[in-house]
RNA sequence: GGGCCGUUAGCUCAGCCGGUAGAGCAGUGGGCUUUUAACCCAUGUGUCAAGAGUUCGAAUCUCUUACGGCCCA
Protein backbone atom coordinates (compact mmCIF):
# COMPACT_ATOMS: atom_id res chain seq x y z
CA UNK A 1 0.00 0.00 0.00
CA UNK A 2 1.56 3.43 -0.73
CA UNK A 3 1.63 5.85 2.05
CA UNK A 4 -0.06 8.59 2.58
CA UNK A 5 1.79 11.24 0.61
CA UNK A 6 -0.04 14.16 3.30
CA UNK A 7 2.02 12.80 6.48
CA UNK A 8 5.07 12.59 4.78
CA UNK A 9 7.12 15.55 6.11
CA UNK A 10 10.90 14.73 6.21
CA UNK A 11 11.85 14.62 2.73
CA UNK A 12 15.19 15.79 1.87
CA UNK A 13 16.74 15.66 -1.65
CA UNK A 14 18.27 11.94 -1.56
CA UNK A 15 14.81 10.53 -0.36
CA UNK A 16 13.27 12.10 -3.66
CA UNK A 17 15.50 11.10 -5.87
CA UNK A 18 15.24 7.74 -4.41
CA UNK A 19 11.41 7.70 -4.63
CA UNK A 20 11.35 8.96 -8.42
CA UNK A 21 13.75 5.80 -8.98
CA UNK A 22 11.03 3.62 -7.68
CA UNK A 23 8.16 5.24 -9.40
CA UNK A 24 10.64 4.16 -13.00
CA UNK A 25 10.64 0.82 -11.32
CA UNK A 26 6.83 0.48 -10.81
CA UNK A 27 6.80 2.36 -14.45
CA UNK A 28 8.35 -0.70 -15.68
CA UNK A 29 5.87 -3.20 -13.05
CA UNK A 30 8.71 -4.76 -11.13
CA UNK A 31 9.13 -2.85 -8.63
CA UNK A 32 8.96 -5.59 -5.68
CA UNK A 33 9.85 -8.28 -6.92
CA UNK A 34 9.66 -11.73 -4.69
CA UNK A 35 11.16 -14.43 -7.11
CA UNK A 36 14.38 -14.59 -6.27
CA UNK A 37 15.79 -17.43 -4.39
CA UNK A 38 19.36 -17.86 -2.74
CA UNK A 39 21.29 -20.95 -2.67
CA UNK A 40 23.74 -19.26 -0.65
CA UNK A 41 24.96 -17.08 2.34
CA UNK A 42 28.21 -14.68 2.28
CA UNK A 43 29.93 -15.64 5.22
CA UNK A 44 29.21 -19.67 4.40
CA UNK A 45 30.83 -18.97 1.27
CA UNK A 46 34.24 -17.32 2.46
CA UNK A 47 34.63 -20.10 5.07
CA UNK A 48 34.22 -23.06 2.34
CA UNK A 49 35.73 -21.38 -0.45
CA UNK A 50 38.80 -18.68 1.03
CA UNK A 51 41.39 -21.18 0.87
CA UNK A 52 40.87 -22.09 -2.76
CA UNK A 53 43.33 -20.51 -4.89
CA UNK A 54 41.94 -18.86 -8.30
CA UNK A 55 42.79 -21.72 -10.52
CA UNK A 56 40.57 -24.34 -8.36
CA UNK A 57 38.25 -21.90 -8.78
CA UNK A 58 38.44 -21.84 -12.85
CA UNK A 59 38.63 -25.47 -13.42
CA UNK A 60 35.39 -25.92 -11.14
CA UNK A 61 33.67 -23.04 -11.25
CA UNK A 62 31.26 -22.52 -8.35
CA UNK A 63 28.04 -20.82 -9.24
CA UNK A 64 26.05 -18.86 -6.54
CA UNK A 65 23.02 -17.46 -5.96
CA UNK A 66 22.89 -14.46 -3.07
CA UNK A 67 21.40 -11.32 -2.19
CA UNK A 68 21.73 -8.95 0.18
CA UNK A 69 22.02 -4.77 0.65
CA UNK A 70 24.73 -2.26 -0.81
CA UNK A 71 26.63 -1.63 1.22
CA UNK A 72 29.87 -0.07 -1.07
CA UNK A 73 30.27 0.42 -3.86
CA UNK A 74 32.80 1.48 -6.64
CA UNK A 75 32.29 2.16 -9.99
CA UNK A 76 34.93 1.85 -12.73
CA UNK A 77 32.90 3.02 -15.93
CA UNK A 78 32.31 -0.53 -17.09
CA UNK A 79 32.39 -2.66 -14.24
CA UNK A 80 31.86 -2.09 -10.71
CA UNK A 81 32.99 -3.57 -7.28
CA UNK A 82 30.33 -3.69 -4.51
CA UNK A 83 29.87 -5.00 -1.03
CA UNK A 84 26.65 -6.73 -0.16
CA UNK A 85 25.54 -7.91 3.26
CA UNK A 86 23.32 -10.78 4.13
CA UNK A 87 22.46 -12.10 7.75
CA UNK A 88 25.69 -14.18 7.68
CA UNK A 89 27.97 -11.46 6.22
CA UNK A 90 29.27 -9.33 3.35
CA UNK A 91 30.88 -10.42 0.46
CA UNK A 92 31.95 -8.78 -2.64
CA UNK A 93 30.52 -8.94 -6.16
CA UNK A 94 32.48 -7.92 -9.59
CA UNK A 95 30.06 -6.54 -11.55
CA UNK A 96 30.81 -6.19 -15.56
CA UNK A 97 28.82 -5.02 -18.08
CA UNK A 98 30.31 -7.52 -20.40
CA UNK A 99 29.12 -10.52 -18.41
CA UNK A 100 25.69 -9.01 -17.79
CA UNK A 101 22.66 -9.48 -20.32
CA UNK A 102 21.92 -6.47 -22.29
CA UNK A 103 20.85 -2.93 -20.69
CA UNK A 104 21.58 -4.64 -16.80
CA UNK A 105 24.67 -2.45 -16.32
CA UNK A 106 23.27 0.61 -16.94
CA UNK A 107 20.06 -0.50 -14.74
CA UNK A 108 22.83 -0.88 -12.08
CA UNK A 109 24.69 2.27 -12.14
CA UNK A 110 20.90 3.70 -10.85
CA UNK A 111 20.86 1.88 -8.07
CA UNK A 112 21.89 2.95 -4.57
CA UNK A 113 23.71 2.26 -1.23
CA UNK A 114 20.90 0.27 0.74
CA UNK A 115 19.22 -1.11 -2.18
CA UNK A 116 18.43 -5.02 -1.74
CA UNK A 117 19.74 -6.95 -4.70
CA UNK A 118 19.68 -10.33 -5.93
CA UNK A 119 23.34 -11.66 -7.92
CA UNK A 120 23.80 -14.38 -9.62
CA UNK A 121 27.35 -15.68 -10.51
CA UNK A 122 30.52 -17.40 -10.25
CA UNK A 123 33.15 -17.16 -7.47
CA UNK A 124 36.67 -16.09 -8.09
CA UNK A 125 39.63 -14.12 -6.42
CA UNK A 126 40.83 -11.07 -7.03
CA UNK A 127 44.20 -9.45 -6.96
CA UNK A 128 43.79 -9.29 -3.43
CA UNK A 129 42.76 -12.67 -2.88
CA UNK A 130 39.10 -11.83 -1.83
CA UNK A 131 36.77 -14.44 -2.54
CA UNK A 132 34.32 -12.34 -5.00
CA UNK A 133 31.30 -13.26 -7.05
CA UNK A 134 31.64 -12.55 -10.39
CA UNK A 135 28.12 -11.61 -11.61
CA UNK A 136 25.99 -13.14 -14.50
CA UNK A 137 23.20 -11.78 -13.73
CA UNK A 138 21.82 -9.16 -11.18
CA UNK A 139 18.12 -7.52 -9.65
CA UNK A 140 17.16 -4.98 -8.02
CA UNK A 141 15.03 -6.61 -5.45
CA UNK A 142 14.20 -3.83 -3.07
CA UNK A 143 14.62 0.03 -3.43
CA UNK A 144 16.06 1.43 -0.20
CA UNK A 145 14.22 5.20 -0.39
CA UNK A 146 15.91 6.73 2.82
CA UNK A 147 19.70 7.01 2.80
CA UNK A 148 22.13 4.81 4.87
CA UNK A 149 23.93 6.69 7.29
CA UNK A 150 27.83 7.30 6.83
CA UNK A 151 29.40 3.90 5.41
CA UNK A 152 32.40 4.42 7.43
CA UNK A 153 31.63 5.43 10.77
CA UNK A 154 28.30 4.29 10.80
CA UNK A 155 25.54 5.39 12.86
CA UNK A 156 27.39 6.79 16.54
CA UNK A 157 24.45 8.56 18.05
CA UNK A 158 22.99 6.80 20.96
CA UNK A 159 19.58 8.04 20.90
CA UNK A 160 19.23 6.86 17.33
CA UNK A 161 21.09 3.63 17.42
CA UNK A 162 18.16 2.98 20.11
CA UNK A 163 14.94 4.66 18.60
CA UNK A 164 16.32 3.11 15.25
CA UNK A 165 17.99 -0.33 15.96
CA UNK A 166 17.07 -1.24 12.23
CA UNK A 167 19.11 1.62 11.10
CA UNK A 168 22.37 0.89 13.73
CA UNK A 169 22.04 -3.07 12.86
CA UNK A 170 22.68 -2.32 8.94
CA UNK A 171 25.06 0.24 9.79
CA UNK A 172 27.24 -1.23 12.67
CA UNK A 173 28.33 -4.63 12.55
CA UNK A 174 29.34 -4.65 16.26
CA UNK A 175 25.77 -4.01 17.47
CA UNK A 176 24.83 -7.13 14.83
CA UNK A 177 27.39 -8.93 17.02
CA UNK A 178 25.76 -8.17 20.39
CA UNK A 179 22.89 -9.30 19.71
CA UNK A 180 23.79 -12.50 18.42
CA UNK A 181 26.06 -13.25 21.82
CA UNK A 182 23.03 -12.32 23.62
CA UNK A 183 20.82 -15.27 21.26
CA UNK A 184 24.15 -17.42 21.58
CA UNK A 185 23.98 -16.87 25.46
CA UNK A 186 20.41 -17.63 25.80
CA UNK A 187 20.28 -20.82 23.85
CA UNK A 188 23.10 -22.38 25.30
CA UNK A 189 21.66 -21.48 29.01
CA UNK A 190 17.99 -23.10 27.81
CA UNK A 191 19.97 -26.63 26.42
CA UNK A 192 21.57 -26.82 30.12
CA UNK A 193 18.08 -26.65 32.13
CA UNK A 194 16.82 -29.12 29.61
CA UNK A 195 20.24 -31.12 29.69
CA UNK A 196 19.51 -31.71 33.38
CA UNK A 197 16.14 -32.60 32.91
CA UNK A 198 14.50 -29.22 33.29
CA UNK A 199 10.69 -27.95 32.17
CA UNK A 200 10.34 -24.97 30.45
CA UNK A 201 7.07 -23.24 31.39
CA UNK A 202 5.40 -20.14 30.76
CA UNK A 203 3.78 -18.05 34.15
CA UNK A 204 1.38 -15.06 33.96
CA UNK A 205 2.72 -11.28 32.88
CA UNK A 206 -0.50 -10.22 34.14
CA UNK A 207 -1.23 -10.46 37.56
CA UNK A 208 -4.19 -9.33 39.68
CA UNK A 209 -1.16 -9.12 42.65
CA UNK A 210 2.48 -8.51 41.85
CA UNK A 211 4.51 -10.67 44.05
CA UNK A 212 7.76 -12.49 44.08
CA UNK A 213 10.30 -9.77 44.33
CA UNK A 214 10.49 -6.31 46.29
CA UNK A 215 9.61 -3.76 44.02
CA UNK A 216 6.64 -1.15 42.49
CA UNK A 217 5.05 -2.98 39.41
CA UNK A 218 3.70 -1.13 36.51
CA UNK A 219 -0.52 -1.06 37.12
CA UNK A 220 -2.77 -1.44 34.06
CA UNK A 221 -6.61 -2.41 33.53
CA UNK A 222 -8.48 -4.74 31.88
CA UNK A 223 -11.55 -3.19 30.58
CA UNK A 224 -14.30 -6.09 29.70
CA UNK A 225 -13.20 -7.49 33.30
CA UNK A 226 -13.08 -3.92 34.84
CA UNK A 227 -10.36 -4.56 36.48
CA UNK A 228 -6.93 -3.50 37.81
CA UNK A 229 -4.09 -5.81 36.74
CA UNK A 230 -0.49 -5.56 37.50
CA UNK A 231 2.46 -6.60 35.10
CA UNK A 232 4.44 -8.79 36.97
CA UNK A 233 8.08 -8.14 39.23
CA UNK A 234 8.81 -12.03 39.20
CA UNK A 235 7.50 -15.19 38.15
CA UNK A 236 8.86 -16.90 41.55
CA UNK A 237 5.50 -17.52 43.23
CA UNK A 238 3.98 -18.84 40.35
CA UNK A 239 6.91 -21.00 39.60
CA UNK A 240 6.91 -22.38 43.34
CA UNK A 241 3.55 -23.05 43.16
CA UNK A 242 4.05 -25.35 39.52
CA UNK A 243 7.24 -27.42 42.05
CA UNK A 244 4.08 -27.45 44.83
CA UNK A 245 2.09 -29.80 41.61
CA UNK A 246 4.62 -31.64 40.66
CA UNK A 247 7.24 -29.91 37.95
CA UNK A 248 9.87 -30.75 40.24
CA UNK A 249 12.94 -28.90 37.83
CA UNK A 250 11.09 -26.14 36.10
CA UNK A 251 12.17 -23.06 34.69
CA UNK A 252 10.78 -20.24 33.19
CA UNK A 253 12.98 -17.26 30.41
CA UNK A 254 11.22 -14.10 30.61
CA UNK A 255 10.48 -10.51 30.89
CA UNK A 256 9.83 -8.74 34.39
CA UNK A 257 8.55 -4.93 34.98
CA UNK A 258 9.48 -2.98 37.47
CA UNK A 259 8.76 0.44 37.99
CA UNK A 260 11.66 2.41 39.09
CA UNK A 261 14.32 4.24 37.61
CA UNK A 262 15.65 4.03 34.12
CA UNK A 263 19.92 3.61 34.38
CA UNK A 264 22.81 2.29 32.51
CA UNK A 265 21.62 -0.63 34.90
CA UNK A 266 18.29 -0.49 34.93
CA UNK A 267 15.60 -1.19 31.97
CA UNK A 268 11.72 -0.85 33.03
CA UNK A 269 11.58 -4.37 31.06
CA UNK A 270 14.07 -6.75 31.46
CA UNK A 271 14.79 -10.81 31.35
CA UNK A 272 15.66 -13.09 33.89
CA UNK A 273 15.82 -16.80 34.03
CA UNK A 274 14.18 -18.14 37.32
CA UNK A 275 14.36 -22.01 37.64
CA UNK A 276 13.39 -24.27 40.82
CA UNK A 277 15.25 -27.44 41.48
CA UNK A 278 13.31 -29.96 44.18
CA UNK A 279 15.52 -31.76 46.75
CA UNK A 280 18.62 -29.76 46.68
CA UNK A 281 19.88 -26.82 48.36
CA UNK A 282 21.63 -23.65 47.98
CA UNK A 283 24.98 -24.98 48.34
CA UNK A 284 23.84 -27.22 45.22
CA UNK A 285 23.02 -24.10 43.51
CA UNK A 286 25.92 -22.18 44.11
CA UNK A 287 27.68 -25.06 42.40
CA UNK A 288 25.78 -25.52 39.72
CA UNK A 289 26.03 -21.73 39.10
CA UNK A 290 29.93 -21.91 39.27
CA UNK A 291 30.19 -24.55 36.77
CA UNK A 292 27.08 -22.86 34.33
CA UNK A 293 28.55 -19.71 33.97
CA UNK A 294 32.47 -21.85 33.14
CA UNK A 295 30.17 -23.72 30.46
CA UNK A 296 28.32 -20.19 28.68
CA UNK A 297 31.66 -18.61 28.94
CA UNK A 298 33.02 -21.55 26.94
CA UNK A 299 30.37 -22.71 24.85
CA UNK A 300 29.37 -18.95 23.89
CA UNK A 301 32.88 -16.76 23.86
CA UNK A 302 35.52 -19.33 23.66
CA UNK A 303 37.32 -18.88 26.57
CA UNK A 304 36.93 -18.78 30.82
CA UNK A 305 38.34 -14.82 30.42
CA UNK A 306 36.83 -12.24 29.74
CA UNK A 307 37.04 -8.48 29.91
CA UNK A 308 34.83 -6.22 31.09
CA UNK A 309 35.32 -2.92 30.43
CA UNK A 310 38.75 -2.64 31.19
CA UNK A 311 38.32 -5.36 34.09
CA UNK A 312 39.63 -8.67 33.76
CA UNK A 313 37.24 -11.07 35.08
CA UNK A 314 38.63 -15.12 35.06
CA UNK A 315 35.87 -17.88 35.47
CA UNK A 316 37.76 -20.63 35.62
CA UNK A 317 39.23 -21.00 39.53
CA UNK A 318 36.45 -21.73 41.95
CA UNK A 319 34.41 -18.97 42.94
CA UNK A 320 35.11 -16.69 46.23
CA UNK A 321 32.41 -17.43 48.94
CA UNK A 322 31.88 -15.22 51.57
CA UNK A 323 28.97 -13.71 54.11
CA UNK A 324 27.40 -10.63 53.83
CA UNK A 325 29.13 -9.56 57.08
CA UNK A 326 32.51 -10.76 56.15
CA UNK A 327 32.61 -8.63 53.14
CA UNK A 328 31.59 -5.72 54.61
CA UNK A 329 34.51 -6.21 57.36
CA UNK A 330 36.63 -7.13 54.53
CA UNK A 331 36.14 -3.85 52.81
CA UNK A 332 35.79 -1.86 55.94
CA UNK A 333 38.70 -2.32 58.05
CA UNK A 334 37.52 0.36 60.66
CA UNK A 335 33.85 -1.30 61.27
CA UNK A 336 34.13 -4.44 63.84
CA UNK A 337 31.87 -7.84 63.99
CA UNK A 338 30.17 -5.90 67.18
CA UNK A 339 29.72 -3.02 65.81
CA UNK A 340 27.64 -4.92 63.03
CA UNK A 341 25.51 -6.88 65.13
CA UNK A 342 24.27 -3.97 67.28
CA UNK A 343 21.30 -2.30 66.18
CA UNK A 344 22.72 1.32 67.65
CA UNK A 345 26.31 0.73 66.52
CA UNK A 346 25.05 -0.41 62.85
CA UNK A 347 22.53 2.42 62.29
CA UNK A 348 25.13 5.15 63.72
CA UNK A 349 27.80 3.39 60.85
CA UNK A 350 24.80 3.64 57.90
CA UNK A 351 24.14 6.86 59.18
CA UNK A 352 27.92 8.09 58.24
CA UNK A 353 27.94 6.50 55.19
CA UNK A 354 25.04 9.01 54.06
CA UNK A 355 22.48 6.05 54.22
CA UNK A 356 19.30 7.61 55.11
CA UNK A 357 17.72 4.83 57.91
CA UNK A 358 14.18 4.46 57.62
CA UNK A 359 12.22 4.10 61.67
CA UNK A 360 11.04 1.14 60.23
CA UNK A 361 14.52 -0.89 59.26
CA UNK A 362 15.69 -3.69 61.32
CA UNK A 363 19.37 -4.32 61.75
CA UNK A 364 19.26 -7.20 58.35
CA UNK A 365 18.36 -4.02 56.12
CA UNK A 366 20.56 -1.94 57.84
CA UNK A 367 23.67 -4.34 57.30
CA UNK A 368 22.29 -5.05 53.85
CA UNK A 369 22.36 -1.31 53.18
CA UNK A 370 26.03 -1.14 54.60
CA UNK A 371 27.08 -4.01 52.26
CA UNK A 372 25.48 -2.70 49.17
CA UNK A 373 27.14 0.48 49.76
CA UNK A 374 30.56 -0.19 50.74
CA UNK A 375 31.25 -3.72 49.15
CA UNK A 376 29.32 -4.82 46.71
CA UNK A 377 31.05 -2.62 43.83
CA UNK A 378 34.16 -4.41 44.88
CA UNK A 379 33.35 -7.66 43.88
CA UNK A 380 34.87 -7.97 40.56
CA UNK A 381 35.67 -11.88 40.39
CA UNK A 382 33.38 -14.41 40.64
CA UNK A 383 31.82 -13.67 43.88
CA UNK A 384 29.03 -15.67 46.25
CA UNK A 385 27.98 -13.49 49.03
CA UNK A 386 25.66 -15.84 51.86
CA UNK A 387 23.62 -15.45 54.43
CA UNK A 388 21.14 -13.11 53.60
CA UNK A 389 19.35 -11.17 56.65
CA UNK A 390 15.67 -13.08 56.63
CA UNK A 391 14.53 -9.21 57.29
CA UNK A 392 15.33 -8.83 53.57
CA UNK A 393 14.16 -12.25 51.96
CA UNK A 394 11.06 -12.75 52.69
CA UNK A 395 10.75 -15.82 50.44
CA UNK A 396 14.06 -17.29 51.63
CA UNK A 397 14.27 -20.09 54.05
CA UNK A 398 15.52 -19.77 57.53
CA UNK A 399 19.42 -21.12 58.34
CA UNK A 400 18.71 -23.71 60.96
CA UNK A 401 22.01 -22.53 62.81
CA UNK A 402 21.34 -18.64 62.56
CA UNK A 403 17.54 -18.37 62.58
CA UNK A 404 18.30 -14.12 61.68
CA UNK A 405 19.97 -15.21 58.75
CA UNK A 406 18.64 -17.02 55.57
CA UNK A 407 19.99 -20.13 53.09
CA UNK A 408 20.12 -17.45 50.53
CA UNK A 409 23.14 -15.99 48.18
CA UNK A 410 23.28 -13.14 45.21
CA UNK A 411 26.39 -13.92 43.12
CA UNK A 412 28.52 -10.70 41.54
CA UNK A 413 31.23 -10.15 39.21
CA UNK A 414 32.35 -6.83 38.20
CA UNK A 415 30.96 -5.17 40.83
CA UNK A 416 27.38 -5.93 39.31
CA UNK A 417 24.86 -8.49 41.15
CA UNK A 418 23.89 -10.55 38.74
CA UNK A 419 22.06 -13.50 40.30
CA UNK A 420 19.90 -14.36 43.52
CA UNK A 421 19.36 -17.79 45.09
CA UNK A 422 18.43 -19.32 48.13
CA UNK A 423 16.55 -22.83 49.66
CA UNK A 424 12.97 -21.72 49.52
CA UNK A 425 11.13 -21.12 52.65
CA UNK A 426 8.60 -23.84 51.99
CA UNK A 427 6.97 -23.36 55.70
CA UNK A 428 3.50 -22.41 55.27
CA UNK A 429 3.36 -21.06 58.87
CA UNK A 430 6.10 -18.85 58.73
CA UNK A 431 5.92 -17.84 55.36
CA UNK A 432 2.69 -16.77 56.31
CA UNK A 433 3.95 -14.79 59.46
CA UNK A 434 6.47 -13.12 56.71
CA UNK A 435 4.17 -11.87 54.89
CA UNK A 436 2.27 -10.15 57.32
CA UNK A 437 5.55 -8.29 58.38
CA UNK A 438 5.57 -7.45 54.23
CA UNK A 439 2.33 -5.98 55.00
CA UNK A 440 3.40 -4.06 57.97
CA UNK A 441 5.80 -2.20 56.09
CA UNK A 442 3.64 -1.78 52.88
CA UNK A 443 1.34 0.20 55.86
CA UNK A 444 4.18 2.40 56.96
CA UNK A 445 5.16 3.40 53.76
CA UNK A 446 7.57 1.00 52.11
CA UNK A 447 5.85 0.62 48.59
CA UNK A 448 8.22 -2.38 47.59
CA UNK A 449 6.99 -4.61 50.02
CA UNK A 450 5.08 -7.41 49.18
CA UNK A 451 1.52 -8.37 49.76
CA UNK A 452 0.17 -11.20 51.40
CA UNK A 453 -0.41 -13.84 48.87
CA UNK A 454 -3.01 -15.78 50.40
CA UNK A 455 -3.79 -18.53 47.65
CA UNK A 456 0.52 -19.28 47.52
CA UNK A 457 0.34 -20.18 51.38
CA UNK A 458 -2.60 -22.26 50.20
CA UNK A 459 -0.12 -23.94 47.81
CA UNK A 460 2.82 -24.35 50.41
CA UNK A 461 -0.18 -26.13 52.67
CA UNK A 462 -0.17 -29.03 50.26
CA UNK A 463 3.37 -29.15 50.53
CA UNK A 464 6.06 -27.36 48.63
CA UNK A 465 9.26 -30.44 48.76
CA UNK A 466 12.39 -29.05 49.64
CA UNK A 467 13.33 -26.63 47.29
CA UNK A 468 16.30 -24.50 45.99
CA UNK A 469 16.10 -21.33 43.37
CA UNK A 470 17.78 -19.11 41.66
CA UNK A 471 17.24 -15.66 39.22
CA UNK A 472 19.79 -14.47 37.00
CA UNK A 473 19.42 -11.67 35.24
CA UNK A 474 19.81 -12.02 31.50
CA UNK A 475 20.33 -8.52 30.32
CA UNK A 476 23.25 -8.20 33.09
CA UNK A 477 24.95 -11.76 31.51
CA UNK A 478 24.75 -10.39 28.13
CA UNK A 479 26.18 -6.99 29.37
CA UNK A 480 29.01 -9.05 31.02
CA UNK A 481 29.65 -10.93 27.66
CA UNK A 482 29.58 -8.50 25.58
CA UNK A 483 31.32 -5.76 27.66
CA UNK A 484 28.79 -3.29 26.79
CA UNK A 485 28.71 -0.56 29.28
CA UNK A 486 25.09 0.14 29.05
CA UNK A 487 21.67 -2.07 29.67
CA UNK A 488 20.66 -0.54 26.81
CA UNK A 489 23.15 -1.77 24.59
CA UNK A 490 22.02 -5.25 25.26
CA UNK A 491 18.10 -4.70 24.41
CA UNK A 492 16.95 -4.21 21.01
CA UNK A 493 14.12 -1.82 21.95
CA UNK A 494 15.11 -0.06 25.00
CA UNK A 495 12.28 1.97 26.50
CA UNK A 496 12.64 5.58 25.18
CA UNK A 497 10.55 8.79 25.61
CA UNK A 498 8.18 10.10 23.38
C1' G B 1 15.01 13.27 41.52
C1' G B 2 20.27 16.00 41.51
C1' G B 3 24.96 17.40 38.85
C1' C B 4 27.77 17.81 34.32
C1' C B 5 27.64 17.52 28.97
C1' G B 6 25.30 17.27 24.17
C1' U B 7 21.49 18.41 19.97
C1' U B 8 24.58 22.27 13.14
C1' A B 9 23.25 18.96 5.70
C1' G B 10 20.74 12.04 4.92
C1' C B 11 25.46 10.31 8.09
C1' U B 12 30.27 11.78 10.71
C1' C B 13 31.85 16.35 12.38
C1' A B 14 34.09 21.69 12.29
C1' G B 15 32.37 26.66 13.17
C1' C B 16 30.90 29.00 19.56
C1' C B 17 36.29 35.91 21.36
C1' G B 18 28.29 37.96 18.10
C1' G B 19 28.56 40.12 11.48
C1' U B 20 24.00 35.97 8.72
C1' A B 21 27.16 28.41 7.91
C1' G B 22 31.53 24.76 6.19
C1' A B 23 34.39 19.85 5.31
C1' G B 24 34.41 14.51 4.38
C1' C B 25 31.06 10.72 3.10
C1' A B 26 26.36 10.19 0.71
C1' G B 27 23.59 12.66 -3.73
C1' U B 28 23.55 14.74 -8.89
C1' G B 29 26.29 15.21 -13.99
C1' G B 30 30.75 13.48 -16.55
C1' G B 31 35.34 10.11 -16.97
C1' C B 32 37.41 5.42 -15.71
C1' U B 33 36.70 -2.97 -17.37
C1' U B 34 40.45 -6.01 -10.58
C1' U B 35 38.37 -1.95 -6.82
C1' U B 36 37.96 -2.10 -1.49
C1' A B 37 37.06 4.60 3.25
C1' A B 38 38.48 3.34 -5.03
C1' C B 39 40.08 7.59 -7.86
C1' C B 40 39.64 12.32 -11.13
C1' C B 41 36.55 16.77 -12.83
C1' A B 42 32.07 19.60 -11.98
C1' U B 43 27.86 20.57 -8.74
C1' G B 44 23.06 21.07 -5.35
C1' U B 45 22.05 20.61 -0.15
C1' G B 46 20.30 23.60 6.13
C1' U B 47 13.35 25.70 10.78
C1' C B 48 22.04 25.55 13.30
C1' A B 49 16.45 20.80 18.63
C1' A B 50 12.07 24.32 20.00
C1' G B 51 10.53 28.97 22.23
C1' A B 52 11.64 33.58 24.52
C1' G B 53 15.22 37.41 25.79
C1' U B 54 19.75 40.75 25.20
C1' U B 55 21.61 43.24 20.68
C1' C B 56 21.63 47.35 14.92
C1' G B 57 22.70 42.07 14.25
C1' A B 58 22.48 35.41 17.61
C1' A B 59 24.40 28.67 15.37
C1' U B 60 27.53 31.66 18.81
C1' C B 61 25.51 35.25 24.93
C1' U B 62 21.12 34.54 28.75
C1' C B 63 16.65 31.97 30.28
C1' U B 64 12.84 28.20 29.58
C1' U B 65 11.29 23.64 27.38
C1' A B 66 11.99 18.86 24.82
C1' C B 67 14.98 14.73 23.86
C1' G B 68 19.50 12.18 24.77
C1' G B 69 24.42 10.77 27.09
C1' C B 70 27.52 10.13 31.51
C1' C B 71 27.84 10.24 36.86
C1' C B 72 25.17 10.19 41.56
C1' A B 73 20.45 8.84 44.39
Amino acid sequence: MVGDQSIVIDENEQIKVRRAKLAALREQGCAYPNDFRTDALAEELINLYADHDNEALEQNPIRVKVAGRIMTRRIMGKASFTHIKDMSGKIQLYIKRDDLPEGVYADFKTWDLGDIIGVEGILFKTKTDELTVRATDIKLLTKALRPLPDKYHGLTDHEMRYRKRYVDLIANEETKKIFLIRSKLVSSMRRLFEEHGFVEVETPMMQSMAGGALARPFITHHNALDMELYMRIAPELFLKRLVVGGFDRVFEINRNFRNEGISTRHNPEFTMIEFYWAYVDYHHLMDFTENMLRHLALDVLGSEQLTYQGMDVDFSGPFERMTVKEAILKHNPDITLEDLNDLSKAKAIASKLDISVENSWGLGKIQIEIFEKTAEHKLQQPTFITAYPAEVSPLARRNDLDPFVTDRFEFFVAGREIANGFSELNDPEDQAERFKAQVKEREAGDNEAMDYDEDYIEALEYGLPPTAGQGIGIDRLAMLFTDSPSIRDVILFPLMRK
